[in-house]
DNA sequence: CAGAAATCTAGACACTGTCAAGCGGGCATA
DNA sequence: TATGCCCGCTTGACAGTGTCTAGATTTCTG
């Protein structure tokens, strides 16, 4: 029973260092089970199938992005700028983990519909963002609205997706190392825009 | 040298079907060839290999994307509501055709440095939606620059990979017929966020 | 028309995910 | 203590994949 949890883990390690290292598309049962040093078929008395080792990791990695959230987030007292530092913390997340963020959001890989904990730690991540949105609204006097939501998530991942595909570097000419900051500066800007539409009203 | 372009265009429609049919996890070397009819080797001799088909067909979606854009946009007189015309088209695009927009921002796919079509093909999309920028820019009396690029892109870029993901459905709980017209709201909105700050200034 | 080049087919190889069967040691019960 | 069973694991097999090589056939060219 011990031991069983033992190779669980092993496995769930190897598979993160494999696609750490190289790449998402490289993630394979039988170089993860190569790794693990275990024979081909072992995960799958831990596994039911490739997808579940997957699921397993997202649920992980949006447990982890959470928590970056909340850390960032309790660092900021005025909500605007909390909703910045969370844009930031989430790009940050993405490119210090590029294949594990990817994974999170390939839905023909892990449907999140079979996979109710990786669904969940999804949730919650999500609440961290849809609070600090909530909390602008309430600063400002409206009601908390769907759109400012997708709004200030789909900027955030939109910077994220678009660096890790390397479209900033092949198609903008950005340079990899500056584009953290850059992400940065965008976030700043939509700060400065909300603060002068709110001043506006 | 006909009958060869022939098998050509008979292997990019293949590929075409079967990815809006049964996803892009479903594309297969062997399964292009059986759907246009030929032994699993023909197509070789027409791409080099798989990635070189998922790279044509990238191509050929950024030209299409950037049909629609300058279509949307040259309808529209004011910048600002240029802007939003192109996000929207934007979204629709990547709604209407989700599997071949999703290929074609899949970095481990299809890597943009090793095709030169595609990349140019994608340069050619993005110039559409930097000079609607531009022109905003110019509008408010401003040089134009990175951030508000960059900003606008991934506005329209993380609702589109969102909504494909079924984050909106799954996470947020919106119904995938109301899509659209929240990205809509979305868009709308950021053009007012622009307004008032420019106003304000 | 002959030869060459382009186009296609067929077979093979190493790889993949997963099903089925078998082995071995630790546990509960008799 | 002895017996039988279950659980974690291994081994083997099968159908599928991308792509290499070699041979066949069609088509174009000189």
């Amino acid at each position: 029973m011990k031991a069983a949890e033992d190779l669980r883990r092993r496995v769930l390690d190897a598979s993160l260092d494999l696609i750490a290292g190289e790449g998402l598309e490289a993630f394979s049962m039988r170089e993860v089970a190569r790794r693990a040093g275990v024979s081909h078929q072992a995960p799958y008395h831990h596994f039911p199938d490739r997808e579940a080792i997957m699921a397993a990791i997202v649920a992980e990695g949006f447990t982890a992005l959470r928590a970056d959230l909340v850390e960032a987030g309790g660092a900021v007292a005025d909500p605007r700028q909390r909703l910045t530092a969370l844009g930031k913390t989430y790009v940050a997340f993405a490119l210090r983990q590029p294949a594990h963020f990817k994974l999170m959001f390939r839905s023909e890989w892990v449907k999140a519909e079979k996979h109710e904990e990786a669904k969940a730690c999804a949730e919650g991540a999500f609440e961290v963002l849809a609070h600090a949105i909530a909390d602008v609204a309430r600063l400002e006097g409206r009601e908390p609205e769907q759109t400012s939501l997708l709004m200030a998530w789909s900027m955030a991942h939109g910077l994220a997706t678009l660096m890790l595909e390397g479209k900033f570097e092949k198609v903008c000419g950005i340079d990899p190392a500056a584009q953290l900051e850059a992400a940065g500066a965008v976030f700043d800007q939509f700060e400065l825009l909300q603060r002068a539409a709110a001043r506006q009203s």
